[in-house]
RNA sequence: GGGUCGGUACCGAAGUAGUCAAACGGACCAGACUGUAAAUCUGGUGCCUCACGGCUUCGUAGGUGCAAAUCCUACCCGGCCCA
């Protein structure tokens, strides 16, 4: 069927194990697919959506999407290298996380049909006893290997023992959720084959687990992810997305069209085609920014967004609409102590370092004295950078 | 537990008594060039001061000394080797 060949070949790096997954698609039984959705971070952003689309065409083939909150693994802490003790969320904290998180994930998937379970069912009450049962399914030797571990051993950088934890607590969430499929990103996959194997190790038929390609964040380098704050948030501003979508290098706007945007394959391949062939990229890219703030703010917002991007950066004009704020008039003072006072900038060293460096206007005009003495006066506009403007509305 | 090496700014890393707010690289900010792309180039990146200068900072707490990131003592934390 279609929807098992787009499930099967969109966006998949890999599958394991193929075979038992096309079988498993094809016994027209709902299977239950796992995704681990992480309760510290409530803002979404444009890495997720891969997953979330894969999730969208399970869902969409009649299968049950099961988001597991991992509440209780938050609390070990996902060995990432320097992540230190996360602190405990609170209840609280968690279904105010997990209320934005689904609001967002809205956007995307039928929340209503979708299984929300929390690991902290099992693991809050589980005793020392059954830890250790569980733990001895697995091996210390093949936790080790795993590469991030393997690689901050041999650098001599600390691993702690929780961390080892860490996969087989997400391995036993799939016993208990007796998952059929799990997915996650291709840094996932030792985890994702942990769940198979303590499946197996405790009499389950182990799941099968797809592998998605990482969305590269708009540095250009790393995974995107909230914490290398390289990433375009999903509920972003409309202009702030375009920009960061405009600022993404060339070479990847082709990977953003494929895993970002619901566009058919044959155009996407279009553009490919229209890149190499040297037309600007530029077009090419506003096509994908416009598509991309499209797809989570509507056409409207994104036609305006292209507006605003280009009247400020193409024709380096000032935008109609900006932040403002109320201001006594007549205030007189030097600009790095104006900035400083309108919270523009954090401090006054650092405002004159800006000043002095050329990188404030008022109203247009470069200041470049850091003494000149500034008034204010009604509807002024001050910009600092490229991007960010201010305008200063009298105060009654 | 023993031995040994180490803890420096956002990160990596130099410095080992005065010339240290602390080299260098990355990251980031501003400027130039542009397509707010990349690359490149310039300036900048503790705080206060127009400036002279002052203040806080080199794991923590004390001490020596005119002067400490640098020396001493205690403590905390990490690596490696041995047990």
């Amino acid at each position: 069927m279609d929807k098992n060949k787009s499930i099967l070949k969109h966006n998949v790096v890999e599958i394991i194990d193929e075979k038992s997954l096309i079988k498993r698609l094809a016994s027209g039984k709902k299977l239950r697919v796992k995704f681990g959705a992480d309760p510290t971070s409530p803002d979404l952003h444009l890495g997720h959506i891969i997953a979330l689309d894969k999730l969208r065409q399970f869902q969409e083939a009649g299968h049950i999407i099961i988001f597991l909150i991992g509440d209780y693994t938050a609390r070990v802490g996902d060995p990432s290298g320097k992540s230190k003790t996360r602190p405990i969320l609170s209840e609280e904290d968690i279904e105010k996380n997990a209320k934005t998180y689904f609001d967002q994930v809205g956007k995307i998937l039928d929340i209503k049909k979708i299984e929300i379970r929390r690991n902290s069912e099992w693991y809050q009450k589980m005793t020392l006893a059954e830890v250790i049962k569980i733990a001895s399914k697995f091996s210390l030797s093949r936790i080790v290997e795993r590469d991030d571990f393997e690689k901050r051993i041999k650098t001599g950088s600390d691993v702690r023992y929780h961390e080892g934890l860490y996969p087989i607590m997400q391995a036993y969430d799939s016993v208990m959720l007796k998952a059929d499929i799990e997915i996650g990103g291709t840094d996932q996959k030792f985890n994702l084959l942990a769940g198979r194997i303590i499946q197996r190790r405790m009499d389950q038929k182990p799941q099968d687990i797809i592998t998605l390609p990482l969305l590269i964040g708009i540095d250009g380098k790393k995974k995107m992810s909230k914490s290398l704050g390289n990433y375009i948030g999903v509920s972003e501003d409309p202009n702030e997305m375009y920009g960061k979508v405009m600022s993404i290098r060339d070479e990847m706007v082709i990977d953003y069209f494929k895993l970002v945007t619901n566009l058919e394959d044959f155009e996407i391949e279009e553009f490919e085609r229209d890149l190499k062939l040297d037309e600007n990229p530029k077009e090419i890219k506003e096509r994908l920014a416009i598509e991309i703030v499209t797809r989570f703010h509507g056409k409207k917002a994104a036609e305006k967004a292209r507006e605003r991007f280009n009247l400020i950066f193409a024709k380096k004009l000032v935008p109609e609409e900006m932040p403002e704020v109320e201001w006594k008039l007549g205030t007189c003072n030097d600009l790095p102590q104006l900035l400083v006072d309108l919270k523009f900038v954090k401090s006054k060293s650092e405002a004159k370092r800006l000043v002095a460096g050329g990188g404030v206007k008022i109203d247009k005009t470069k200041i470049e004295d850091i003494e000149a003495p500034i008034c204010i006066h009604d509807g002024m506009v001050i910009q600092v950078g490229k991007r960010k403007f201010l305008r200063i509305k009298a105060k009654k």
